[in-house]
DNA sequence: CGAAATAGGTCAGCAATGTTGACTTAATAC
DNA sequence: GTATTAAGTCAACATTGCTGACCTATTTCG
């Protein structure tokens, strides 16, 4: 028997278990499949860069502001804060490793000089770049393997499943600050 | 000026941005947008769970484990491992809140019985449900937008973005161990 | 002009959730 | 009967979130 804990009366004797997932109509098995979907697909995306970031030792917040600056450049401060929905000073510790390293840099905006526009240094393009070709490789080897009308799907639901906000600044017509 | 600091040397005094989002060929674009449509579909879906957890003090980590219970029921403790991709230290920490809170039971294995089978109690069941409702929610708005041949793509591609095994364990040709 | 608002930075402390490493118990397998 | 396996636990630590408080530089506006 294992350690007596508190625990162990909640230990059901023979327990009759549920059968496999009860699903109570079509609809609901649809939904609870886009939940693992997005659980499994996401999960298996962010980790083929982990093996590079780990050489540097940075982590996936490094990987994510080096890829929104990337995506943005001349990207301000609160505009990167919007997009990654975190707090000022959660980016900061992140935003200075990556100045610090020489990975980012930061310049004054051209009228509102209380701005910092942020870009990548050649060094920051070089990094952003192997994490970028780790991800690619996957992508690639999904689209090709589902063809293109798969590949128009999967943009369209992945759309209609973000923010308002989100999907325009993915159109080109809202800022970053609405993402 | 704010505060001179070693940082402020990076300063780029009137830098030449680079042109928003270099683009070398259409693939690359099409790749790039695929790391964006994930980042803000995963954003915004777990997201919508957020508020009912704050309501009883549990964490993302919580949902996650009641989630793959509730889709899985007598699960074992090595399956749910595998699923999540964490340490059993760190599953340790959010099952047994899950337990202590009445939220899952464990019970022995039939054979094995060295197993713990994780189910959700009545209790578990009706918090996974209000979790899901809100995800559900989404989903259909999403799904009802785009239309099945859109979904039928969505699901194609998120299959291929996930490992071998993950697929696999989806396919039901897989045990949770795989995944 | 001067006050208020805005963009950003920083210090300090804390919370959630991940990690390693070492060790234990109970049960099964060989 | 010994080795392996499934699970649990203790301790320490890392990453990445958070709140609260406060500072500076700059722009906006009455």
């Amino acid at each position: 028997m294992l350690k007596a804990s508190p625990r162990e009366s909640k230990f059901i004797p023979p327990p009759k278990l549920p059968a496999p997932t009860p699903v109570v109509d079509v609809g609901e098995a649809e939904m609870r499949l886009a939940q693992d979907l997005l659980f499994f697909a996401y999960r298996d995306f962010t980790n083929v860069a982990d093996q590079v970031l780990e050489e540097l030792d940075l982590g996936r917040a490094h990987h994510r502001a080096l890829h929104f600056i990337g995506r943005n450049p001349g990207i301000t401060v609160s505009g990167l804060l919007a997009i990654l929905r975190i707090t000022k000073q959660s980016l900061a510790r992140v935003l200075n490793a990556l100045v610090d390293q020489g990975f980012v840099a930061q310049a004054p905006g051209f009228e509102d000089r209380r701005l910092r526009l942020l870009t990548l240094t050649d060094k920051g393009q070089a990094l952003e770049k192997r994490l970028f070709e780790a991800q690619r490789d996957k992508i690639a080897q999904a689209y090709r393997s589902t063809g293109p009308q798969a590949v128009q799907g999967f943009r369209t639901v992945m759309r209609a499943m973000m923010d308002k906000g989100a999907r325009a600044y993915l159109d080109g017509t809202g800022s970053a600050e609405d993402a």
